[in-house]
DNA sequence: ATTCCACAGGAAGCGACGGCCC
DNA sequence: GGGCCGTCGCTTCCTGTGGAAT
């Protein structure tokens, strides 16, 4: 039996509450007899610890306050929109455009359970469905989530799978019509919907004879709807909402004004919040960037006994944001992906031993990638696959690959690690024991 | 101007899976 | 219980591409 470590439960500095998993990982070593004992103490608040916080959720992003500063003008706009829904008349199809973080879906919830509420007091049916399209892609997924939406409370259950889309659509289109009500369809990340989808229910109110439904699509692409087929581009640009980015002094009123409510007063230092505005706006203007940032400085401050947030713990919180987010993208891969990112990471760490300059390109990736998946025992994917997978890291941002031609030698992709985390991440992979004694078979080729 | 390389990336299709309907 | 459905992960096949080399 391991003996019990001496385990500090609450770190004395923001650093060493950094590597609190250390601690985690020290303390699975414990017998059970030892759990017991350390966990007796565990949740009692010690003299010097001190409530930073009044309330934690009001920094979470998914908080939807009762004031959104800097968006007035999207707000009228888009009521004004709305507005012949509380004559039971269909508005126009909206579309929301703007980079992530711009308020888009804060503004559009703040909105639409206006629109309810006042809808409600004047004895109107109106609805405003959320839909999140990275999660609902398909024709199938949103008919079947706007269904148990609207039965809510109903014992009748649609299937995840297993209907066709035309029973699936009559069911639910027979559901809608049976009285006159609105119903504000809001698609978020509607860039991920496949087009037929997107077709479909721009047309859904030719199946209505009292019902009407109106869509309003989010999105982070401008493109998004050039990019859609004429028949759907006409119906879905019926009215077009632009929310730009915010600035830094922007997001300083932002986070001043969730501030007041969500922490005690005087516990932060003047250059916290220019700085985390600061760091946000370099990020496209991103005011979830922004939130979190102010959190889990007050958290990282918070845990370190200390009384007051200075600039030094946003400094940690950038650190910890960007690392926890690598960490746990990677945790949630599958087997075939982290190989591949594994390859990658360890072609990374060769280049810099020989202190090779250049890129690594995929047919390296490749060949490493099915080494290493050999070593494994795991049956290499095809090179095609890999492709989308690369293309798929760099969508998460932990790689950035760059599509260049080499002339005579052909067409490949470069790609660089942007995560500095990256291996000390993979270090902490199963996979990581199972493949370290592989050597480079093309160790002399890459020279 | 043409050739050629090493891929990129789209399209089609396959098989497994979970689940419904008759 | 068999047929059918949508989804997902994957393969195979194919065409397109950019620019150095010829």
């Amino acid at each position: 039996m391991v003996s019990t470590p001496s385990i500090e439960v609450v770190p004395k500095t923001a650093e060493q509450s950094l590597s609190t998993n250390t601690l985690i990982q020290q303390n699975q070593s414990c017998s059970p007899i030892d759990d017991k004992r350390s966990t007796i103490h565990l949740f009692d608040r010690t003299p010097q610890q001190k409530h930073l916080f009044i309330n934690r959720e009001l920094l979470s992003p998914s908080y939807i306050p009762e004031v959104l500063p800097h968006r007035e003008k999207e707000i009228n706009e888009l009521a004004q929109i709305l507005f012949p829904a509380l004559d039971i008349q269909a508005p126009s199809n909206i579309l929301l455009y703007g980079k992530p973080g711009t308020g888009k879906t804060a503004t559009m919830k703040f909105v639409g359970a206006e629109l309810q509420a006042h809808g409600k007091a004047q004895g109107k049916r109106i609805y405003v469905l959320h839909i999140n399209c990275e999660l609902c892609n398909s024709l199938y997924r949103i008919l079947q989530h706007l269904g148990q939406q609207l039965i809510n409370n109903s014992q009748d259950i649609i299937p995840l799978n297993g209907l066709s889309i035309d029973t699936l659509f009559t069911k639910i289109t027979t559901r809608i019509d049976t009285c006159k009500q609105i119903i504000i369809l809001v698609l978020d990340e509607a860039d991920k919907i496949c087009d037929d989808a997107l077709y479909t229910l721009t047309r859904i109110n030719e199946q209505f004879r009292q019902a009407r439904v109106s869509l309003v699509c989010i999105s982070n692409y401008l493109k998004f709807v050039e990019l859609q087929d004429a028949r759907i581009r006409s119906s879905l640009g019926e009215e077009n909402i632009i929310f730009n980015s915010y600035d830094a002094e922007q997001l300083r009123d932002i986070l001043t004004s969730r501030s007041e409510q969500a922490l005690q007063p005087n516990i932060l230092s003047d250059s916290v919040i220019p700085l985390c505005s600061a760091l946000a706006a370099q990020e496209h203007g991103d005011a979830r960037r922004a939130l979190d940032l102010l959190r889990v400085s007050v958290e990282l401050a918070e845990r370190s006994h200390d009384h007051l947030v200075s600039a030094k713990y946003v400094r940690l919180a950038q650190n910890k944001i960007e690392k926890d987010r690598i960490a746990e993208v990677v945790r949630n891969l599958p087997t075939q992906e982290r190989l591949v990112l594994h390859a990658i990471n360890r072609l990374q760490q060769y280049y810099i031993r020989k202190k090779k300059a250049g890129a690594i390109i995929t047919g390296e990736i490749y060949s490493h990638y099915r080494e290493l998946a050999k070593a494994a025992h795991y049956t290499p994917l095809t090179q095609r696959r890999v492709a989308d997978f690369l293309f798929v890291f760099d969508a998460l941002g932990i790689i950035t690959a760059r599509v260049i031609s080499k002339g005579r030698y052909g067409r490949t992709t470069e790609i660089a690690v942007s995560s500095t985390e990256l291996a000390g991440i993979l270090q902490d992979d199963e996979l990581f024991e199972e493949i370290e004694q592989v050597k480079m078979k093309n160790q002399m080729k890459l020279l």
